[in-house]
DNA sequence: CCGAGCTGTGGTAACGCTACCAGACCTTTC
DNA sequence: GAAAGGTCTGGTAGCGTTACCACAGCTCGG
């Protein structure tokens, strides 16, 4: 039977073969096993190969091998600069031996996230890269029966999946409000991203209060936040914060670019920070090196996490070992002039 | 022959198909297009399909069908935050519409481009998004060959490969070189980030220069910096032009996040901006408006040319007209109090 | 000088799905 | 009431590649 859908008319390995007057066979061997066929056979097979021109198919080899060099990750947003890093990490060492990325979105949302899991395997990619450490029941199931590895990368958690390659958040958020403790604060607001579907955030919360009870310091209410990302929602911290308590010393931003809108709003009310109040990040994005006073914050090793997992996944997806994995990649609290 | 490479069996159509007691037709049609089955025979695949926890394999329904729901995108860098926007919209219209993202970066490189490009047409995706206009002559070839849409996105250009989304980055500088005139500044500098391979760049330059001649001012190469992006390379740029031009009065940056940069320079220093120097930017990032001084800006649509592309590219992968296409999506000068 | 052991090549049968056609069954039409 | 048409289901033959085996030709040791 003849079909034929599109108007392109595809070069085929049977065409190089043809050409070369070899089999597919040895087409086949001389492109992906060079040292398995003779050299003149590979040269020969070359010359044909570029004389008509012909782009292998990974789809029909993808199916016949049923392996695959694509990746899945799967992070809550694509706008999130903080993820750009990793991504950046992971395509490096993946680029280097010959994978692909597939990238999706799970917008903070669980559900979502299972469906794009769900979409990714059927795309049968040969590992997944996850940034949440929560999933929906249907979700590790589906996983499980896949087989394939998954690393998660946005916390370390003592339930991981498979290989869990992060930070943790908890002890993270914990170090800094214990620095700032140190350093004389005592009255700390804490303001993270929405709790619900991020366990990044809860984490960070956890930490935060560990870090209270520690210090013998009672949680308040009052002097914690949540809100959406952004700069806006820094310098409205900074309002409602310091309006709920006078006595407000100092605020820890345990998310994305907050910390800066907030030492923008200190300036445009006149506050010196952190003579009036001090001001903690969390990520350790270039500008707040820069920014006047220079901003304290968390530093994490967000490239070096995408590296490592990239590196992991090829080691298991090329038939290594196959242990659950958890890497701790640490942080480092930077101090500077805002605290 | 039998052959079983993973230790997972995998289930396929064949057993939903036992399972629902029809043939693996039946089931395909029931999950693909279940308007064209009985309302009790879509229930009953249904049923099999969870019951089974069965996962289509599209690499085999691509490879069968000749059709992928696979976009691959191609951007010069994944950190760059600027295209992160442009990203995510491309994901969302693409995710509405069942189709993914396969994502690449060159590496600001033609070479590694068209390596990219190559791979990704192994891969079959059924569009190609790329942020360059400028290519090599192979990867001209490869698409020309491979016959798949291709939107170019990084800037309007007259020799567009197929279809082109963007603004033009010429008018773009041009406009707010113009606009720093009409303000009065008359030594008026300008950084780009590095030329080479670089089309947006070499187009803003471009803009910059014809503004100047039709203001009848004769470009200075001291006014003319050439920097790798970053907040620390706009803070140079401050340095550099203002010792190699006491009289300078405006710089333009046109590119990256080096304006800000700039901005906190001449804080340091305590410089007036604008009265000692005027400072405008290009691409109008969130932290801009929250300056101080806030930041005047060129603003360019990033998610609007995401989504409008992953729109076009859809309607061509479904089939309709096949003419080449040329949107403009402008772009807007935002005055602040900068300049 | 013959069989064992290489090396290099080719033939065949999948991989899991879908396009295409055929046909069973039911409804409509004159 | 039979032909014409519609709806629904199934069988067959690929899609383009690779795994597996077979085997030809050659080298080498006893």
């Amino acid at each position: 039977m003849r079909r034929r859908r599109s108007t392109h008319e595809t070069v085929r390995i049977q065409d190089v073969a043809r050409h070369a007057g070899v089999s597919p066979m040895t087409v086949s061997r001389a492109l992906r096993q060079p040292d398995k066929v003779s050299e003149a056979m590979r040269r020969r097979v070359e010359e044909a190969v570029s004389a008509i021109g012909y782009l292998p198919n990974r789809i029909a080899g993808s199916l016949s091998s049923s392996r695959s060099n694509v990746v899945a990750l799967i992070v809550p947003s694509l706008r999130n600069s903080l993820f750009a890093n990793t991504v950046q990490g992971i395509s490096d060492v993946l680029h280097a031996a010959g994978h692909h990325l597939m990238i999706a979105d799970s917008g903070y949302s669980l559900a979502d996230e299972e469906a794009a899991i769900a979409a990714m395997l059927q795309q049968r990619v040969c590992a997944l890269v996850l940034h949440n450490t929560r999933h929906t029941a249907r979700a590790t199931s589906l996983m499980k029966r896949a087989g394939v590895p998954v690393v998660e990368i946005g916390t370390l958690t003592p339930d991981a999946f498979d290989i869990n390659i992060s930070y943790s958040n908890h002890d993270a958020a914990k170090a800094m409000t214990l620095h700032l403790a140190r350093l004389g604060y005592r009255r700390i607001g804490l303001v993270t991203l929405p709790l619900a579907d991020n366990d990044r955030s809860i984490e960070r919360r956890a930490g935060y209060l560990s870090a209270l009870g520690e210090l013998g310091l009672a949680p308040d209410p009052r002097l914690m936040l949540e809100l959406p990302g952004g700069i806006g929602s820094g310098a409205e911290a900074v309002a409602r914060l310091a309006q709920g308590d006078p006595r407000l010393d100092a605020i820890f931003f345990a998310g994305d670019v907050l910390a800066i809108g907030a030492v923008l709003e200190c300036q445009r009310r006149g506050w010196p920070v952190p003579g009036r109040l001090a001001i903690a990040s969390f990520d350790d994005v270039d500008i707040l090196r820069y920014m006047r006073p220079a901003v304290t914050s968390v530093r994490i090793p967000r490239s070096e996490i995408g590296r490592r997992s990239a590196e992991i996944l090829l080691e298991r997806v090329g038939g290594r070992a196959a242990a659950p994995v958890t890497v701790d990649l640490g942080f480092e609290i930077v101090q500077r002039e805002s605290t």
